[in-house]
RNA sequence: GGAGAGGUGGCAGAGUGGUCGAAUGCGACGGUCUCGAAAACCGUUAUACCUUCGGGUAUCGAGAGUUCGAAUCUCUCCCUCUCCGCCA
């Protein structure tokens, strides 16, 4: 959420990031009902402050034993007049909050303007070496083929169970799977200093719209109607959400929580788009970093939490490359972000496997983030970030893709071999 | 699932219709005293909104109601705790 006083003072800059973002141009619809909204809470406050005066007045002539009745008579048609403009004014802030929740955070002046993906900035490629001919098309199977040939997943077995996009791993593919998570979270508290959270996978309705999922992207939520709960569709919910409507102190920042989680996507209208094997799913597996900082840090920030991810996929030489996201491709709540694409030499395709944004204070007012610079000083909003750091999904793609060998076989880097009981995949 | 208890300021804890945004204690902050500290004493100690910057309004788990007036009475909901049952 913006600050309304932003829309207010400088309506222009709000409406052009919102066209940069080619969101709905509701400034001045918001800026009348602001208008609107102000107007009557002054009608309000005038009849309520004498509502106050006239019975503390009351209230003493009942003490002294004198009547009141003529004071009583005069207060009586207020209270209707006052509940008649609260009800005006809680009409007007609602269909305010409603405007305010679509409008999404400002981009940062170092976006670049553009309208899909095409406008993304390539800001630096990773490879092995610096070994440019990483980066090349390779024969060999993908990772479905790979996968069959190891008995690693069971895609056939999930659409039974659950739904197609429900992956079960299997064996080695489970193991595997799972040594990526362990080795990403001992990477993150050991080395980088993040404190591990295990959050629930479901959460409420406020805590979407904390972080900016909920209004605009309700229809992309699992929803369990009967408990009012949502599946997360990442960890960066729950855990952004621990916070919400606290203080936190000055000596708590930055606050940084790593957290695996399950994610669920319903994925609506994106039915036939990269639906093979991992490339899409409806639940994948990701460790999540989450920063809360302060507000003059969070670009550095923002940079280091990148950072933290890269690492990962330098850790298991796996070629990637980081993006910066233009205005049309970035997401509702940032202002800034970076993707980080992973190379799938087979596929000859770059796989998303991380978003690293900084949203400022926009989900901090959402969420009610605050901390103190001092103990008397007045609260104010935190920044945060998030990012992933890593969805194993497309790095499992990546991974196979990378490390099979031509006989078939998957090499393991040296990394890995502490959390797996095989050294290669045979 | 059944039975009961309870939700008040940073914390503890009073308050059952009227100078109650809320006693008191603790904590925190400032000061006096001290070479310094402790103790003692004095003072300060929420947040948000509106504003013609004087001030005003709201908030005692949430929402609705009764009333001239609600922390206090009524209703609905949410949450926490205890006991019993069931259970990974």
């Amino acid at each position: 959420m913006l600050d309304i006083k932003l829309i207010r003072e400088q309506p222009d800059v709000v409406r052009a990031g919102i066209h940069a973002k080619h969101s709905e141009d509701v400034v001045d619809q918001v800026l009348d009902l602001d208008r609107e909204r102000r107007a009557i809470i002054q009608e309000v406050e005038v009849l309520k402050s004498r509502r106050n005066t006239v019975s503390e007045d009351i209230a003493k002539l009942k003490r002294a034993k004198e009547n009141a009745d003529e004071k009583i008579a005069e207060m009586k048609g207020v209270g209707d007049e006052i509940a008649d403009l609260d009800n005006r004014l809680r009409e007007k802030e609602l269909a305010l909050n409603l405007l305010l929740d679509t409008i999404p955070n400002m981009p940062h002046p170092s976006v670049p303007i553009g309208n899909d993906a095409s406008g993304n900035v390539e800001m630096k490629r990773w490879s092995p070496n610096g070994d440019q001919s990483a980066f090349t098309k390779r024969e060999g199977l993908d990772h479905l083929a790979l996968g069959e040939r190891h008995k690693l997943f069971d895609f056939k077995r999930g659409a039974k169970i659950a739904a197609a996009g429900f992956p079960v791993y299997t064996g080695r593919g489970a193991q595997l799977e799972r040594a990526f998570i362990n080795f990403m979270l001992d990477l993150h508290t050991r080395a980088h200093g993040y404190t591990e959270v295990l959050p629930p996978f479901f959460v409420n309705s406020p805590s979407l719209r904390g972080t900016g999922q909920f209004p605009k992207f309700a229809d992309q939520v699992y929803h369990m109607p009967e408990d009012q709960l949502y599946a997360i569709p990442t960890a960066e919910v729950p855990v952004t959400n621990l916070y919400a409507d606290e203080v936190l102190t000055m000596e708590s920042l930055p606050l940084m929580h790593c957290a695996f989680s399950a994610c669920f996507r319903r994925e609506a209208g994106s039915y036939g788009k990269d639906t093979r094997g991992f490339l899409r799913v409806h639940q994948f597996n990701k460790v999540e970093l989450v920063k809360f900082v302060l507000p003059e840090t969070s670009y550095e920030e923002h940079e280091k939490l990148t950072a933290d991810a890269e690492r990962v996929l330098e850790l298991l030489e796996i070629p990637y490359r980081r993006m910066l996201c233009c205005t049309g491709d970035q997401s509702f709540s940032n202002t800034k972000q970076y993707d980080l694409e992973v190379w799938a030499p087979v596929e000859g395709n770059w796989l998303e496997a991380s978003s690293c944004s900084n949203f400022e204070d926009f989900q901090a007012r959402r969420a009610n983030i605050r901390f103190r610079r001092e103990q008397k000083a007045k609260p104010e909003f935190v920044h945060t970030l998030n990012g992933s750091g890593l969805a194993t999904s497309r790095l499992m793609v990546a991974f196979l893709e990378t490390y099979q060998q031509p006989d078939g076989t998957i090499a393991i880097p040296e990394v890995l071999h502490p959390y797996l009981p095989f050294s290669a995949i045979e």
